[in-house]
DNA sequence: CAGTGAGCGAGCTTCCGCTTGACTT
């Protein structure tokens, strides 16, 4: 047995240290926290100083016992965790649950793991710090009261299985009120002026921009034809050198948002390739708030530039965290070794890796240098000026390897990149000829909706929820139903284009798509009820700066300056009584909002969330006919819905004809318009306004779906004919029934027989039925719907 | 992907952070 038991939070780290040190040394892993608060409402004593039950939960219980028998036969445990306010926690933990004692038991940290680091650590051990571990604490108190006090306050005043929390319930505010930002936003329209220039013989063009707008056409159309006769001349000429910097290496937050960016990965996918990365030793720890790189890093960034692309392209950068409240614990993202530029992988391992490195890489290399050219130029007729701006790359350096995307970049107009182009050799007092001058309407935009990394730097700026965190968040408040992310379609706007060419003004009328999104988030009906109910009653909780409020009090419980249940009894007390009064005296958070009359019956129109979701209701209860219901469709909102499109939706379902002898209807479901015949749907080719389906089109959309569910299939049974192999998305499966079974990696499609079909079907619903058992038992959230 | 939209009222839901798998499509 080996003398010394060293205990890291994660196994891959403790496979690396294990090969640092000697075979007196044990390298085990904790696998993060390994107790936490009971799951049960008397976790916390309220009335007894918030003394906390702790518990093993069950899916550590196997961790716990073996550690418990290592620590037994070590001489000496070392419990090496992280450097930070949870990190001393689970030394803590460890310590108490492992039954340690002071003497055999030393506590050390490092912030790289590189074996002289090791070794360093090693030769300074310390105690645990209990300040830290009681900061640990009041955050863990805080933030289990803020969520099982709130939460059941929801089930009360607005519907069961709702939550709330410190995290999620402002990360849900921000939507919100981004939403309703963008619903009162007003465009305001301007008449943009860009003017094709060339110069003397050779004609080359280049584009120049007026510096001022034009509020209405009348003006826009005054300039244009005051610019007919006129002659233009370069005023004034400057050109300046410019410098770029590369941007700090990769955090977990800016690492999802430019995986977002450029390769349109999703916040969870993002790490989870990150961690294969990690767990297969191609880069650092993922999550991290730090942008810091080790010394050893440096060093072989130094190298691998200098080989890779001269000494002139190093520069020795050292950046510093500027989010609030990082712990910084880690280094900065970055891969473990510099000289591999890629990686063997699938390729979403390899994309994500080459970004990780590009950005690594570059934060340790020199600016890249440009020249700037502005040129002025005068117009004879106006005393207006157009400005055309060139830029020059001198030197490439960091843009060599890498370029930082912004979220801006997305809805640049193409009409707009006036910008950054190369001008020809302009002097000053030079004639231009004109080629053409056109002034284009154009809008301004509201502000941008956010996407899931958009979100995830927005809750970093503010310092809520953690590296760890981010990921989970967004899926929660999706899981919850307070957000949904998906595509939306923008709506046509008519814009005005003049142009003056050859002499001539002309004006023409073009159309555009505004406010299509994709991939974002948007708040949902019950997401915009229960922010208005927390904001309302728990104004406190969900500020934008309570994250921010109780961290100071958890730094300064940290360093010793406050007593951590000090600190929890200020909080709750209030809290609390706020709690109470609200169940007490607070309405039913209510959905309702009246839309007005029916036309037609003079009847009362509103719209509400129902047992299923939202929905508009046409005459009330009260009435002597049964009223009537229609479900909102997807991107409609109570908030924002019209009357006329509240009307709108009880024209669907509708009868379109007949074929084969059973009716056919077309309504609106969740995956878009559909045609339902005989209990089977067939969705509307995109474009077809379901308004206006007749009977001969949708008779055709049924023929050519069964057309192509025919060319599906590779392989049909004689023993029975609810048995295929059939051309899935992703490969060849068995459609068995209802059951849909993933063919085996050695077989092959073409040559399965029905035998090998029963057997697969039945091994496939035991797995499945497991599968089932512990997903309800984990008590996740399964769509099955009782029957 | 429809239909549903009331009430009966037991027993359940829920937080944030630290870690990985073991599942599915």
């Amino acid at each position: 047995m080996a003398k010394n038991l060293l205990i890291v939070e994660s196994p891959a780290k403790a496979k690396t240290i294990e090969g640092y040190l000697g075979k007196d040394f044990l390298v085990k892993s904790s696998y993060g926290h390994i107790r936490d608060l009971v799951k049960t409402d008397d976790a916390i004593d309220t009335t007894n100083n918030f003394k906390q039950k702790y518990e093993v939960p069950a899916d550590k219980k196997a961790v716990v016992s073996e550690l418990k028998k290592l620590a037994k036969a070590a001489e000496t445990v070392w419990l090496a965790s992280d450097e930070d306010r949870e990190g001393e926690a689970i030394s803590w933990h460890l310590y108490e649950t492992l039954n340690l004692s002071d003497q055999s038991t030393k506590r050390i940290v490092f912030h790289e793991i590189t074996k002289p680091a090791i070794l360093k650590a090693i030769e300074q051990p310390r105690k645990i710090d209990f300040n830290l571990v009681n900061a640990q604490q009041a955050r863990r108190v805080l933030d289990r009261l803020v969520g099982f006090e709130l939460s059941p306050v929801l089930w009360k005043k607005v519907k069961p299985s709702l939550s709330a929390g410190r995290v999620q319930s402002v990360a849900v505010r921000l939507l919100v009120d981004r939403e309703r930002e963008i619903i009162k936003f007003a465009p305001e329209a301007a008449f943009r002026l860009v003017a094709i220039f060339y110069t003397g013989e050779k004609k080359e063009l280049f584009k120049a921009e007026l510096s001022q707008r034009f509020a209405n056409i009348a003006d826009a159309e005054r300039f244009l034809n005051d610019c007919i006769s006129a002659t233009y001349e370069v005023k004034s000429l400057e050109t300046k050198p410019s410098k770029r910097n590369p941007a700090a290496p990769f955090t977990t937050s800016t690492l999802q948002q430019e995986a977002s960016r450029k390769l349109g990965f999703s916040v969870a996918r993002t790490m989870t390739i990150a961690q294969r990365l990690y767990e297969s030793g191609k880069i650092t720890y993922m999550r991290t708030d730090s942008v810091n790189l080790s010394e050893t890093a440096l060093v072989t960034a130094e190298k691998e530039i200098n080989t890779a692309y001269g000494q002139k392209y190093y520069k020795k950068r050292q950046y510093k965290t500027k989010s609030a409240g990082a712990q910084e614990a880690h280094e900065a993202i970055r891969p473990t070794y510099f000289d591999q530029h890629s990686i063997e992988g699938d390729s979403s391992e390899r994309r994500l890796y080459e970004l990780i490195w590009k950005r690594a890489i570059a934060s340790q290399m020199s600016e890249a240098e440009f020249e700037k050219t502005t040129a002025k130029i005068n117009i004879s007729t106006r005393t207006e000026e157009f400005v055309a701006n060139g830029e020059v790359m001198k030197f490439d350096g960091f843009l060599k390897v890498y370029f930082e995307s912004t979220d801006e970049e997305q809805d640049i107009n193409i009409d707009e990149s006036g910008d950054n182009s190369l001008l020809p050799p302009l002097q000053s007092g030079q004639k231009l000829g004109l080629k053409e001058m056109v002034a284009t309407e154009r809008y301004s935009r509201p502000p941008a909706r956010y996407t899931e990394a958009s979100l995830v730097k927005k809750l970093e700026e503010l310092g809520i929820g953690r590296p760890s965190t981010y990921a989970p968040t967004i899926s929660t408040i999706q899981n919850r139903g307070y957000v949904v992310k998906e595509d939306r379609d923008g709506k046509q706007r008519t814009y005005r284009v003049l142009k003056l060419n050859a002499g001539n003004v002309t004006t023409e009328k073009k159309t555009e798509i505004t406010g299509a999104e994709k991939s974002k988030l948007f708040p949902t009906d019950i997401g915009i009820l229960v922010n208005d109910f927390l904001v309302e009653h728990f104004k406190d909780i969900v500020d934008f700066n309570f994250t921010a409020i109780v961290e100071k009090e958890f730094d300064e419980i940290a360093n010793g300056l406050k007593e951590w249940t000090a600190m929890l009894h200020n909080f709750y007390g209030p809290f609390h009584t706020e709690v109470t009064n609200t169940i007490e005296n607070a309405d039913r958070a209510s959905s309702e909002r009246l839309l007005g009359k029916d036309p037609q019956t003079g009847k009362q129109i509103s719209v509400r969330i129902g047992r299923f979701g939202p929905l508009v209701q046409i005459g009330s209860s009260d009435d002597e006919e049964k009223p009537q219901f229609a479900s909102l469709r997807a991107g409609q909102m109570i908030e924002t819905i019209t009357l006329e499109e509240a009307l709108e939706l009880f024209k669907l379902p509708k009868k379109v004809g007949s074929y084969e002898d059973k009716d056919m209807s077309v309504a609106i479901g969740r995956f878009g318009p559909y045609i339902r015949h005989n209990n089977d749907f067939y969705s509307l080719p995109k474009g077809l306004d379901p308004m206006d389906v007749n009977e001969e089109q949708a008779v055709e959309i049924i023929e050519l779906k069964r057309k192509k569910d025919i060319e599906k299939i590779i392989k049909t049974f004689d023993e029975n004919p609810d048995a295929r192999i059939e051309q899935g998305r992703w490969g060849p499966f068995i459609r068995f029934g209802k059951q849909n079974i993933k063919i085996p990696k050695n077989k092959e499609a073409g040559t399965i027989t029905y035998e090998e079909v029963l057997a697969l079907a039945e091994a496939d619903s035991k797995t499945s039925g497991a599968t089932k058992k512990k997903n309800t038992a984990r008590g996740k959230t399964t769509k099955t719907k009782k029957s």
